[in-house]
DNA sequence: GGCTTTTTGTCGCCTAAGCGACACTGGAGC
DNA sequence: GCTCCAGTGTCGCTTAGGCGACAAAAAGCC
């Protein structure tokens, strides 16, 4: 999971401010919506300076970059402990991973219409795209790696974001049984592990 | 509120450092109990430097103090909004407000036996006799507000303890309208206001 | 359009917190 | 008795964060 998980050990300073910086993202998130949110209401109710902000981040949006990446890897890791190399269960889990965390990430934004939802598909796709690497660069391939990464990514979000939009939502275990197969060819591993 | 309320305007960075401290404390305490917490153990919970918990606290008894303060004061402050004056229905609320936290924090400590209670004690009669001695300064007395405030608090103390040990323990609102004339006489205030 | 008000980044100076090292104390175990 | 060792206070140095001020950009508002 190092490639993931970014908790190294560092200033506990610094963790503290991400940490209140994080929180008081959410929680204004909650209220008022993406668009609406000002760094000052962050670092208010953060408890933080708003010259200390621009330490950690350069704006709101890359907060919410870092939060979405905290929050789906959070997930991940709850989901596949050791989530270090490929397996059809882990693949699944993944699957799992990824309908949980998109569907609780649009039900904690006030507005979640305008751009906050691209910002999550980019980052969940990004780090979807890492973690598949990382597990294809242990295998053989047809293709190349990043090529076998970025059709696994692309087609597991976008399987799930119209498992999100479809009316009569099966449970996501199901909906992951069923596109595993899919998936799996997608990442055109010949040697499976 | 103004001899009570130390919430004054302060950096930030101690607020927090403070507030990680005394979480860490209380946590600890229900754990362990009191003589068996080191330093270290509450620096390591709270992620906070050891050497700037000695640049807060003398040592974990000082902080036991602090949290001992804080924790009846907000309980007071919870009771009577602005309890700057004297009137027999703050001092009831006053009274009531002993008995809520005596017997809250004890609940709180593993093994409360120790100095544990002689230190709640001690902090708890300070604090009533600061409050106290507010009220007296305002008003005209018999003899000196100190006087009567140090009778006042000893003597809404002692009772509160003997409320606590009794066998067949009546609610602690009864209790107080029991109590309340014989404090009133204590604190010999001739011009009720 | 123009105007005010809010928000945004950025900078310099100062203070609080982190870190590692130190000598010291007080038990626990032999 | 003795050693060992976990915990204690303290110190000097480094770094993160707070604060106030600033110009510039955005966002209302007429």
């Amino acid at each position: 999971m190092s490639t993931i998980n970014t908790s190294e050990k560092l200033d506990p300073r610094v963790r503290r401010t991400r940490q209140s910086l994080e929180q008081a993202f959410t929680d204004v998130l909650k209220e008022k919506g993406f668009q609406a949110i000002t760094v000052q209401d962050i670092t208010q109710r953060a408890g933080v300076n708003r010259a200390t902000f621009y330490a950690h981040f350069s704006d709101k949006y890359a907060l919410l970059d870092y939060s979405i990446r905290q929050g789906f890897v959070q997930v991940i890791e709850k989901r596949m402990l050791s989530a270090c190399h490929y397996s059809r269960d882990n693949l699944r889990h993944l699957i799992i991973a990824v309908c949980e965390y998109t569907r609780a990430a649009s039900s904690h934004c006030k507005h979640p219409q305008g751009q906050f939802e691209s910002l999550v598909e980019t980052q969940v796709k990004a780090v979807l795209y890492e973690l598949l690497l990382k597990w294809l660069e242990q295998t053989h391939t047809d293709v190349s790696p990043e090529t076998a990464a970025t059709a696994g990514s692309w087609a597991i979000y976008g399987l799930v974001a119209r498992w999100n939009h479809s009316a009569h939502r099966q449970p996501a275990e199901q909906f992951a049984d069923e596109v595993l197969p899919l998936v799996a060819a997608n990442l055109k591993i010949t040697q499976p592990v």
